[in-house]
DNA sequence: TACTATTTAATTTTT
DNA sequence: TTAAATAGTA
């Protein structure tokens, strides 16, 4: 066997990993260490080389994007299509086997998965249902909790209240919310994974069947497991079962999202004999960008230990540039980009990275400004805008009447004049009776209410009854078409002024292209219907459409983790915005922030920007801030200080360890004010500086105002805006 | 029922 | 500041 094109190029350490003997193994991959390589290149290689059945493989990702990623890598280097390989995200698989197993789950065959918008209406729903004072209680803080729990296979039986009253009803919210979800046969996100662990856990056949089939089980990710996730996996292993997982302790930062670090030492211990791999060498950095992303993670305590190295150029400084204020900043950033871009650069190899997506604002009106196409990313996607959720829900309750999530989010949409007061006796009578807001309507509907009100709701079941008779038995696209027809929600968004109404009149139109090109999977049990409406809930969608046109990207560090760009802009660089405030207190929290900021630094490729502002304006205020602490843990050597021309040490900052630096030449209190710089006065209105003088708190600047002439003002008292 | 005023809170996000 | 949720009014 020719084993050369699957171990061409690979490094020693690659090599190891993709060529262990079949026991267990861990991979810890640094940024830009060639893990998705790593994964792809072992399934060929058990495949092609040791002859395992690609039906014995069991790849799991986070994301559809990475499963999608990892299936086409596949099969372009062993030249085929696998067939009967499952690759895919925890819930996809999860959900695979609940489609499989509905029975043994004590599912209905045709339940329905809701995302979290939808999760966080029943829970709305059912605070107003149980007529519970909800001022007390945030819906939110309910989601979070019962997540919470579910995330740690946790149902609400296992849960002790511990004598906290507080405790004890938020176990009751989840109590509830499992028999309204059980009733409409409706399964969330977590729910998904709880399921599919509880299903084989309770089913030795099951259990010994899917053990008998999967003998490797590839995990990408690793770091980000939850509890329920690795229960999962870890039943699946049993003892003759193939683990190798992939990740990286210093890029964990789902913490709070539920995912635990510590997996990858338990891993270890529940799996005696592990073979523990590193990869260190990275093939996307520059040595400077690299050791200063080292230097940075070595603050933390909790870690594995591992230090990424390049053979390639040591490359340009780390550029830091300190702002006098958010515009400032943002103009900075755009000069750097016009240059970049006129240096024949493309723009979509720049990305703008900050902590909290607030941030984008003012760097988008900047980019707009300067006429410099960009993409935000983030937001709602496809499947999560509120008109496709709208038809989606009326096709849900063609499948299913029972479902209380989309019976209360269409019963009255269009108006139809089924209002709060008859929405609100269902919803009693529904509980009272322990039935669906559906056999409710038909209760009240023909006794309880008054003619109008009865009416109403009657044309409303109607109206469902005759979209499930007339699209029985269409083509998927078909029913989809029709039921957005008799649903009469395009005039209902044609009545929206502006182009808002017209967008969603688009999208609902998209809705039956995206159906008509859904290709259901002839092996699923299900109808091609629920698969479509699964399909939505599991994968949103993209969430711009033009994403192809060449354009800088704008986002989140989270959303820029396992993404790279030759040219990186790390902004909002400042204690309490970055670390986050609310994560400075405890040690675990700074860590993750730590984590959070490698993940910023090894996403640049050849050149790095690292600015802050020494004055933002956070919720209508202006709040003078620190630079992050974390710029202090890049060595020096690294870094190189861009300044203004002009420079005036400004006042009103305290001395701080920071502020020490600037003694032996590192600044980061100094702001600058270029000569020719346009600000505004409050009283004053626009002006041009013309000089400046002075240090710290007596530093002065000379502007010359449109209608108020030249003065000297004293920076620390004018508040000058810079333009 | 729809529009408008007022209050409130303000990380990070995939499935 | 601003966006979203709630309360109050036409």
């Amino acid at each position: 066997m020719d084993v050369t094109p699957i171990l061409d190029r690979l490094n020693d350490a690659q090599r190891e990993a993709v060529t262990a003997p079949p026991e267990p193994a861990l991979v810890i991959a640094g940024a830009g260490s060639g893990k998705t390589r790593v994964l792809v290149h072992r399934a060929a290689w058990l495949i092609d080389v040791e002859g395992v059945s690609p039906q014995s493989l069991l790849a799991v990702t986070f994301t559809n994007k990475a499963a999608a990623e990892m299936r086409s890598r596949i099969e372009a280097l062993l030249k085929m299509p696998v067939q009967h390989l499952w690759i895919g995200t925890f819930h996809g698989l999860a959900h695979r086997m609940l489609r499989r197993h509905w029975r043994e789950a004590g599912l209905p065959q045709n339940f329905q998965i809701i995302d979290s918008d939808d999760q966080l209406r029943l829970i709305k729903r059912l605070l107003k249902n149980l007529e519970i004072d909800d001022s007390r209680w945030v819906p939110k803080e309910i989601q979070w909790f019962i997540n919470g729990q579910k995330d740690e296979g946790l149902r609400p039986s296992h849960i002790d209240d511990d004598g906290d009253p507080n405790r004890r009803q938020l176990i009751a919210f989840y109590r509830a919310y499992e028999e309204i979800c059980q009733r409409g046969g409706l399964v969330d996100f977590a729910e998904l994974l709880l399921r599919a662990h509880e299903v084989l856990r309770d089913n030795a056949e099951l259990l010994e069947h899917y053990r008998g089939r999967f003998k490797h089980l590839l995990v990408d990710e690793f770091q980000d497991t939850n509890a329920i996730q690795y229960a999962w996996l870890r039943l699946l292993a049993g003892d003759k079962g193939v683990p190798f997982a992939v990740g990286d302790d210093d890029q964990s930062i789902y913490r709070w999202r539920g995912a635990r670090v510590e997996h990858i030492h338990r891993f270890q211990k529940d799996f005696p004999g592990t073979r523990v791999v590193k990869l260190e060498q990275n093939y996307r950095s520059t040595a400077t960008i690299l050791n200063a992303a080292n230097a940075v993670i070595a603050n933390n305590q909790a870690r594995m230990g591992k230090n990424l190295w390049t053979d390639g150029a040591v490359g340009e400084l780390i550029k830091v540039y300190s702002a006098y204020n958010e515009r400032d900043e943002a103009d900075f950033i755009i000069g750097r980009l016009r240059d970049w871009i006129a240096q024949g650069n493309a723009r979509a190899d720049s990305a703008i990275l900050y902590r909290s997506n607030a941030q984008s604002r003012v760097l988008e009106e900047g980019l707009i400004n300067a006429r410099i196409p960009y993409r935000v990313y983030g937001g709602l996607r496809f499947f999560e805008r509120a008109e496709i959720k709208d038809a989606l829900a009326y096709l849900r309750l063609t499948s299913n009447r029972d479902d209380d999530s989309s019976f209360e989010r269409v019963v009255n949409r269009p108006t139809r004049g089924i209002g709060a007061r008859t929405v609100d006796m269902m919803r009693s009578y529904a509980r009272a009776n322990a039935c669906s807001m559906w056999r409710a309507a038909g209760a009240i509907a023909s006794d309880e209410l008054n003619g109008r009100a009865a009416n109403a709701l009657k044309a409303f079941m109607t109206l469902i009854e005759r979209m499930a008779r007339e699209t029985n038995g269409l083509e998927l696209h078909d029913k989809v078409d029709h039921v957005i027809h008799l649903s009469t929600l395009v005039a209902f968004f044609e009545k929206d002024k502006g182009e808002k109404g017209e967008t969603r009149i688009e999208n609902l139109a998209e809705l039956v292209s995206a159906a008509k090109s859904f290709e259901p999977d002839p092996a699923e049990e299900m109808s091609a219907l629920d698969e479509f409406l699964s399909h939505a809930a599991l994968e949103a969608g993209e969430g711009q459409a033009d994403a192809w046109e060449d354009c800088v990207q704008l986002m989140t560090m989270h959303s820029a983790k396992g993404l790279e760009f030759p040219l990186v802009f790390m902004c909002g660089m400042e204690d309490g915005l970055f670390p986050h405030q609310r994560s400075v207190s405890d040690a675990n929290g700074l860590e993750e922030e730590r984590r959070l900021c490698y993940v910023g630094i090894t996403r640049a490729m050849q050149c790095l920007y690292v600015t802050y502002a020494e004055q933002r304006r956070l919720h209508g205020m202006d709040n003078f801030s620190q630079p992050s602490r974390f710029i202090a843990e890049i060595p020096n050597k690294h870094i190189e200080e861009i300044r203004p021309r002009v420079q005036v040490a400004r006042p009103l900052r305290p001395t701080t360890p920071t502020q020490k630096r600037t003694a032996t030449g590192r600044a980061g209190s100094e702001i600058g004010v270029r000569l020719g710089q346009r600000v505004r006065h409050n009283k004053f209105g626009e002006g041009v500086i013309l000089n400046a003088e002075g240090q710290g708190a007596h530093a002065r600047v000379e502007v010359n105002f449109e209608v108020a002439g030249t003065k000297w003002l004293v920076l620390s008292y004018a508040n000058l805006d810079l333009m």
